[in-house]
DNA sequence: CATGAATGAGAGTTCATTCAT
DNA sequence: TATGAATGAACTCTCATTCAT
């Protein structure tokens, strides 16, 4: 960071204003509504100065949704690990529950990132990030009496965060069949049984 | 049917081939790539006749996710139906496998209703229908000795179908984390955990 | 004509107008500097409308050189067709005097179709036109005694207006090396030698 | 050249690139297709470079038109002034000859320099350079006992090249009405009536 | 001299929707 | 009910040109 020239820390700048910007009009006004013209206009910049830094709408989209997906299991991890528990059992619940409240809180980026908090993207693009190695590592030492094979631990956390991400979307966003509290119960009963 | 006058025989004829078409072309252009003038083109009618019977492109696009939704479901019932099973978690392993084997071989579908296989919307849309209806009835006499709350049922064949949904779309369009092959075993182990 | 609905009828206006006001702007304003935009303004219809009866600029301008290259043929052909003369010789002089006069006449036509007074493309689109085929007559009566093979005349005639086009363009548009007046007794001397 | 400093050695180096990326680009994808940024990256020098050297695409276009014309008019003689021949017929044809069998090999120049082989323009830039000159020596002894009033000589070799270079673009590049070598006797046949 | 990030006008194109027939 | 020509706002994306470094 100290080592920019003035040039590259304005470019960096720009760029930046441009991702908050987009972020800022997808989420409050969906994705379909918010045209290029609107995000420079709301960046501050110059139309072309867009396509120095994006290709176009999705892929802004696309690098959104990554980041803002591995932050949301960041955090929940950072919560859970900064306290201590009983069993893997407690933990695990904490974690979901973790990513189950932020989730509630930020409704409208969840319908932005809809059903794409994927364990297999964001793995497979920060593997080897420190917050989403600890969700591994979580796994790995809670189910080590489980005599699982090689990649079983990656199989286990990717339907599991599949099925909290899914059931999230369709309570919160559409509360659908119901809302995530009368739901959570069942939830956590169900991933109680898998591990 | 046979209530229809030549007039009404004539106007169903034009709403089917304007369905069918948005259908053949949603799943081989992609959503985003067809344009309603491409599905008038194709169903051979006018492009204002579209109009008569659809609000706009999305409005095609919801029937036909609710009516092949449901469609994926009653096949995988009626296959499931037609067999005898030792055990409920035979019944609805065998239920289950029956919904990813459609998948695996309507991929193109499967990537049109994304997420979209939701329980809560085809239980909504369907909930006098005999296909739906089954399926509930499977777990309910499956599930009778699990000392459940009223709704509980509904709530853990959303999840279910949720789960399956997800961990399809994943595996099977984006082969992320892995094929659905190598996801099978783990998945029906904690189908088998879950009941 | 008189079959024409009159939707037919508007449509072929729309066309007419829009054609009309590409030439316009195009001489006046060259290619380069018209937009698509100025031709619907100038022709009173709307940007779509442009689409529905051209590609893009370059369709209506492919159109209208082949028109207008093959109206000035098929005018000078006519001018000397109501003449009487004592020779061939003679005959052609004022034919190709007639195409001189007019382009000289018509300096901005001469831009637009720059050097594309082509032979075999108005013969290829035209091949059954009147106009066109006295041409070819003019040619094959003048030249019976020259012995000639099966599609040598095609040739002569091309060469001979492809040497018009160019010294016209090169002496009326850029006055290079001088002017036509200039290059017309060397031109015309050189074509009596030609046939 | 061995007078320059250090300074304008890079400095034509730099012109040297831009005019070579030009070229390239310009015959292998259009000159509609090259935008400056596409040639200043091929050149491997900044988009603000361009622009110390030329003033914008079409100063490189009509240099580059200007050079390769006046190339291949100097190697045609060259060829042709290294033979022996015992008429002026024999020497023009292959004169002639020479130019369309460079053409022929080189389509995507002669696509880029179109019907833009003109003497007259040639003839004004290179007035004192040696191998220009020479063509107008070899039309002066050729056509000496021809009785030519001052200035004819430069008419004469103007038409000829002027049809020469119009024959070429239509029979190789457009291949209408015919390909060149079908032309090729024709046209001799019509150059050896001229003089 | 050289750079290349930034500009922003505007080109071309699409397409949902309307409405006279 | 059915048509399809016409609309024109809205869109994406390009690119020549500038100018601070």
């Amino acid at each position: 960071m100290k080592h920019m020239s003035k040039v590259e820390i304005n470019k960096r700048q720009k760029e930046d204003s441009l991702y908050a910007a987009a972020y800022e009009l997808f989420t409050t006004q969906g994705i379909h509504n918010t045209a290029i013209s609107d995000i420079v206009k709301k960046a501050g910049v110059a139309k072309g100065t867009f396509y120095l830094y994006f290709k176009d709408k999705y892929d802004v989209l696309d690098k959104i949704i990554l980041d803002k997906s591995s932050e949301i299991l960041v955090e929940a991890i950072e919560n859970t690990n900064i306290k201590e528990f009983d069993s893997f059992e407690e933990k695990l619940l904490y974690f979901i529950d973790s990513i189950i409240e932020y989730l509630k809180e930020n409704k409208l980026l969840l319908k932005l990132i809809y059903k794409n908090l994927s364990w297999g993207v964001v793995r497979k693009a920060y593997k080897d990030y420190k917050g989403i190695n600890e969700i591994y590592y979580m796994f790995e030492e809670g189910l080590k009496d489980h005599d699982l094979k090689e990649g079983d631990i990656e199989k286990i956390i990717f339907i599991i965060l599949e099925l909290v991400g899914s059931v999230c979307y369709s309570c919160i966003v559409l509360r659908e069949p119901t809302n995530i509290d009368e739901m959570k119960p069942i939830l956590f009963e169900i991933i109680k049984k898998i591990i």
